[in-house]
DNA sequence: CGGAATCCTCCCAGATACTG
DNA sequence: CAGTATCTGGGAGGATTCCG
C-alpha cells in the first residue's frame, strides 16, 4: 500500500468522478427496492408500488426514469385501454442484482443486531 | 409467490420498519467508503478524512457516530498530546465488508457502461 | 488533532391535484 | 392506469469558526 491517499486507490463516487452520481442510482434506497422487486420479472408500475412499500408515485416514476436512463430497466409501453407499462430488468440491471441482494440480504440479517446496539 | 403485496415477502426498509433508517446507515453513500476504507485496520480522523476522498469534516464525525452506535465501528481515543482517535471495524462491521464491497465492485466495473447510456 | 457549533443553501421527497 | 405539475418543508451537506 504505497498511496495513503486513498485505501481504495481511487475513490468511485467522488465528485470529481464521472459515477458519481451512480451511487446515487444503484445505491439510492429506493432503487435498490425496485431492482430486487424486479428479480423475478417484469412489472407494472402499479405493481411496482405496492411491491416497494411505503414510496410515492413521484418517487417511483422518477428512480424509474433514472434507471431507464442508466440502463437498469426497459421500459414496455403496451397501446391498450387502460394504458399499460412493464418495466423489467436489462442484463446490466440484473448484473447488480447479486450485489444488491447482497446488501439487503445483510440489512434482514443483521437489523436487529444493529437496532439493538443503537438503543444504547 | 403467492403473495404479490411485496415481492420481498416484506420490506426490510419500510418506513413502519424499524429498520428504515438501517439503510440510510449502511446504504448510505459516505457510510460505504468509509467502511470500506476501513477494511484493512483502523484510520485516524485524519486519515479518514483523506481516505474518503471529497467528505467534509462534518459528514465524517456524523457517519462515524452513527456508525459507532450501531455498532459497526469502535473508536478509541488516545490521550496523547497532540490528541489521537482511532476507528475500527468491529466483527459487525466486517461482516458487512462482503456486501458492501459486492456494491463497489459492480459500481466500479459497470461505471463506464452505466455512463455510456446516460448519455442517450 | 479531532471534533462541536453555527449558519446557510439547496435539493429531496411528500402531498395534492390534474391529464392522456 | 400511469404518469406529470406544482408547491412546500425538512433535512442533507458544505463552509467557517471555535474549543479541549
Amino acid at each position: 500500500m504505497a498511496e495513503e491517499e486513498s485505501v481504495l486507490g481511487w475513490n468511485p463516487f467522488s465528485r470529481n468522478c464521472a459515477s458519481r452520481g451512480l451511487l446515487n442510482s444503484i445505491g439510492d434506497k429506493w432503487a435498490i427496492l425496485i431492482l430486487a422487486s424486479l428479480a423475478d420479472g417484469a412489472l407494472r408500475f402499479g405493481e411496482l408500488e405496492e411491491a416497494v412499500d411505503g414510496i410515492s408515485q413521484k418517487m417511483l416514476a422518477q428512480r424509474l426514469g433514472d434507471m431507464v436512463a442508466d440502463g437498469l430497466v426497459t421500459r414496455a409501453q403496451f397501446q391498450e385501454v387502460p394504458p399499460r407499462v412493464e418495466y423489467e430488468l436489462t442484463d446490466l440491471g440484473r448484473s447488480a442484482l447479486p450485489a444488491v441482494q447482497g446488501l439487503i440480504d445483510w440489512t434482514v440479517g443483521h437489523m436487529s443486531q444493529v437496532y439493538e446496539t443503537r438503543q444504547k
